[in-house]
DNA sequence: TAAAAATACTCCATAGGTATTTTAT
DNA sequence: ATAAAATACCTATGGAGTATTTTTA
């Protein structure tokens, strides 16, 4: 049986003033039941915890060593309630978060220091996986959120739409339809195509062929790129054209060149989560990635 | 306030058992209070610790977080208990020892080994310091127990003789008298002798000066050591002769001889406490060192 | 003798028990 | 239908109060 937190409280009081008088009116208590909880405190431990006698009141070795051990165990007991608190709130414990590659090229590291800010008690764990084993994952407990493109979902998760982009095409810079704002897509039929790679997404890969059996051509593929900065980067070096989501414009890699083009297919992203996830912190993280892209993906949709 | 520590228990246990009725039999308790108890613990925190239906029973992530923290302290509460104990039983703790350097020949060394190993939970202090000032500190309560020559002894402290020693002449090995076993200490009345420093410890001195005049003569002090090693070391060196406690005899130094002679005097050590000392650390320790030198002293004394 | 701790008693708040209802599988 | 948690109610231990005595500086 652990000390009564109660008597460890009024044991640092009594400790504190070095009178049962003044030690009670600080617990605003009277002095005769503070003394009978002392003594039984000394009781149950069987120690002496206190010298006393009318005039004089002084610790024992065993008391002052019990008086740092219970400043220190009340004063974390005092933490815990917050701490409990806090991650109550959201405010403090660790979200696991699986994305797809391409979410690096759509502001994840920049919603990640914005989070980071809103909530610094919290620990992001971070994989990149592609689609279904995130499913998979997130299911099972493994992940609280993940980002990836629209799928099958069990009825185990909830998923929500949180991205919605058109692709552009990517030319090299040097390509003789570079120059153009906006082409049609079946100009490109005898280009070698780089689309990304079906095992690692076979949705994309799934996209890419349909806009361009849309456009009325079998596009031949020479490379499977297995992240879309292999993509662009391939088309940088005039390994052939490529189609990508619109957000890759902004990846930075120099000698290329993005068209618009007429299509009706998105690349759309969702953040997907357990169903029955009661973890507020979950949820607080839930609210902030919608907010942060629905503020930011939202007016550049057109 | 603090959350009580009988509801940490009791959440701990349907923690583990993830189920308040094995919890309660667990706990040796109905199962209405425990479900009323930890009822009272969330009301208090204002946190939900448990998902639970009729059927299933699990930890929120503030539960989760409350588990681990409510296990530590439980746990340390009941080291303090254990820690409280060992103090009160003298198992624990810190010993501050004031010694007079002539100790270190006299088994104190061998003592601190023997007590270390009796006592490993405990701290000993240990200063070299003259008998004046271990007085002074004992009274004040900046030393615990004191090693000292015979002294006045306030009312405040308790002294209780630790051990009584003839003296030896200490000679030159070369010295034409080295090879007797006996001799009259009126035979060296014309050394040079070294005394003990007076500064450092009047009593010394005034012995050893009286030995001398006992047998007729006043002797010629060259040299004043400040410890007994310093002097057996001048001897050996040739600068005199000297008078020391016997057990320096086997302090180890080359090059010079013991010989017996007739005196009265004795060096007397005792080790002294604050009278109204309740620590059962220092009663403890008085006792070994009481049993140890009564062990190692008693039958070396004729 | 005066101030503070200990003792004696009284009361009621609440920890814990029993009986029963509700709920989810 | 059944097993487990929640609810309702009751009992009694013990925490806290008031009055008083004891102790020592």
């Amino acid at each position: 049986m652990e000390i009564d937190s109660r008597l460890l409280r009024y044991f640092v009081a009594v400790a504190e003033e070095l009178s049962f008088s003044r030690a009670a009116a600080r617990l605003h208590l009277s002095q005769p039941p503070l003394s009978h909880a002392i003594r039984q405190l000394e009781d149950n431990l069987g120690v002496r915890l206190f010298e006393r006698s009318s005039r004089h009141v002084a610790l024992t070795p065993a008391g002052q060593a019990l008086y740092k051990e219970a400043r220190f165990l009340l004063q974390r007991n005092a933490d815990v309630r917050q701490l409990v608190r806090r991650i109550h709130a959201g405010l403090e414990g660790e979200v696991k978060i699986g994305f797809v590659g391409s979410m690096l090229y759509r502001g994840l590291p920049a919603w990640l220091t914005h989070c980071q800010s809103r909530y610094p008690g919290v620990a992001r764990a971070l994989q990149e996986l592609n689609s279904a084993e995130q499913i998979g994952l997130v299911a099972r407990g493994g992940l609280d959120i993940g980002l990836v493109h629209a799928n099958p979902v069990t009825d185990e998760l909830t998923a929500e739409t949180l991205l919605i982009e058109p692709f552009v095409l990517c030319l090299p810079a040097g390509h003789v339809l570079a120059g153009n704002g906006h082409v049609d897509l079946a100009v490109l039929a005898g280009e070698p195509f780089i689309f990304f790679a079906s095992a690692v997404s076979p949705v994309y890969y799934e996209l890419l062929l349909r806009m361009c059996l849309d456009a009325g051509f079998m596009p031949t593929v020479r490379y499977e790129a297995r992240h879309w900065l292999s993509a662009v980067s391939l088309v940088a070096q005039g390994m052939g054209v490529s189609i990508v989501p619109r957000s890759l414009a902004a990846c930075g890699l120099e000698g290329v060149a993005y068209l618009r083009f007429d299509h009706t297919q998105r690349s759309e992203t969702q953040m997907i989560w357990a169903r029955g996830s009661a973890s507020r912190i979950v949820h607080n993280h839930l609210d902030l990635l919608r907010d942060w892209f629905a503020a930011r993906a939202g007016p550049a949709l057109d």
